[in-house]
DNA sequence: GCTTTAAAAAGTAAGAT
DNA sequence: ATCTTACTTTTGAAAGC
């Protein structure tokens, strides 16, 4: 009876061990990345899940603290591509992403995929452009969704290119290479996409 | 009618051809033969006749894939019997050859809104993340299948075990769009 | 889980020209 | 700037780490 209880303080303790491991972890990353107090709760609150549900069993809890940080920012509509989360975790890209689908399933999360509209308020400040731009970078996007002009494409790169186009539209023009520094993508990816866009919404660049 | 443009791109197979192999001695005697035993078990070797691959193992066992169609698959796999054969290796008469997997392309001839299908079909049994990938993964159970499906309207079937399961993997996305109006 | 094979879909990426 | 090559995803078997 005694070494019973004392099994269940050990395992008490490596239980509180690990989630204030995982907690901290969590702050590491969203410190890394500037994310707001609010989404390291959510994602607190998805990791906990994780460990009621006994998800953690053959997985790293940096691996789950990973996959925690990068469901809780697109709940919360800040989102963070892989990479980003990558960067900052000692997980791989691909684990993440693999550990996602399993809590995010797991969990039932039901989330949509990422929109590119969630990106343009953090590219455009990391870019300086006003409020202005960024309403019309939004309301490019509004119309591309509706042509069709989103589906099966990075959300990232999608918004690059509406911001581009929207820089310009306002007078505020930014490089491709600026932008496609900020968004992470190439100065390709953002030709691509800007020229489809201004196709398609008949959009006259001049310059 | 029934079409959609159904094409099969590749047939995965296996076999036993042997009750042991010496891979050594085939891949010095197959031109082409790649056998790096701490890289992969098994020997890699291509044909051309029908176009294939194969995989050869100690065991006798036999994996072919690239094939375009089934009958394709029975036809590489007695050629490369007779192949080991005229090596003086002995094979069994009758493989008992086993199709484990078909990828079959496919077009529905619409452009497809992804967001929307994936909340027609239910975002617990879809998986959807363009900044990974830009098809929509959708898993069927009757027949046992997995469909890609891209906003072109193009579909990837794999995971059937025969042309027929392709064929009802590509009528069951069919109608399930077509009765969510999303076709 | 990884290693190796083949193949399609469409987007993105990297290095070369 | 454009081309080529290549990697992302899915599937399945094989023998072994």
């Amino acid at each position: 009876r005694l070494r019973k209880w004392q099994r269940r303080i050990r395992v008490s303790n490596a239980t509180e061990r690990n989630l204030a491991f995982a907690l901290s972890e969590l702050d590491r990353m969203a410190s890394a990345l500037g994310l707001p107090r609010t989404v390291r709760e959510t994602a607190a609150v998805v990791y906990r899940k994780a460990v009621d549900k006994n998800l953690i069993r053959g997985r790293s809890i940096e691996g789950v603290a990973a996959a925690a940080l990068y469901a809780a920012c697109r709940q919360c509509s800040v989102p963070r591509t892989l990479d980003e989360i990558g960067e900052v975790s000692r997980v791989s890209r691909k684990e993440i992403g693999r550990t996602y689908r399993f809590i995010s399933r797991e969990l039932s999360l039901k989330l949509m995929p990422t929109s590119p509209i969630d990106y343009v308020p953090r590219f455009c400040s990391g870019l300086n452009l006003k409020g202005e731009v960024q309403s019309r970078g939004v309301e490019i996007l509004r119309q591309a969704s509706e042509k069709e002009l989103t589906s099966g494409r990075g959300p990232t790169g999608v918004a690059a290119a509406a911001i581009y186009i929207a820089s310009i539209l306002c007078g505020e023009r930014r490089t491709q290479r600026e932008v496609a520094d900020v968004a992470g993508v190439t100065e390709v990816t953002i030709r691509n996409r800007y020229k489809e866009l201004a196709e398609e919404l008949d959009i006259e660049i001049i310059l | 009618m029934s079409d959609y443009n159904i094409k099969i791109e590749n047939v995965v197979a296996s076999t036993k051809l042997a009750e042991e192999f010496d891979l050594t001695k085939i891949e010095a005697e197959f031109e082409g033969a790649e056998y790096n035993k701490q890289k992969f078990p098994g020997l890699v070797y291509r044909v051309s006749d029908p176009k294939a691959a194969f995989l050869v193992f100690t065991s006798g066992k036999v994996v072919c894939t690239g094939a375009k169609n089934v009958d394709d698959v029975h036809t590489v796999i007695g050629n490369m019997a007779q192949k080991l054969n005229d090596i003086g290796i002995k094979t069994i008469e009758n493989p008992e050859i086993t199709v484990q997997n078909i990828v079959a392309s496919a077009d529905l001839q619409a452009v497809l809104n992804l967001n929307a299908i994936a909340i027609g079909l239910g975002l617990e049994n879809i998986e959807y993340e363009p900044e990974q990938f830009p098809g929509l993964v959708y898993r069927i159970d009757d027949p046992k299948v997995v469909v890609l499906i891209f906003s072109s309207g193009k579909l990837v079937v794999t995971g059937g075990k025969s042309p027929e399961n392709c064929e009802q993997g590509v009528e069951v996305v069919r109608q399930q769009l077509d009765s969510m109006g999303l076709l």
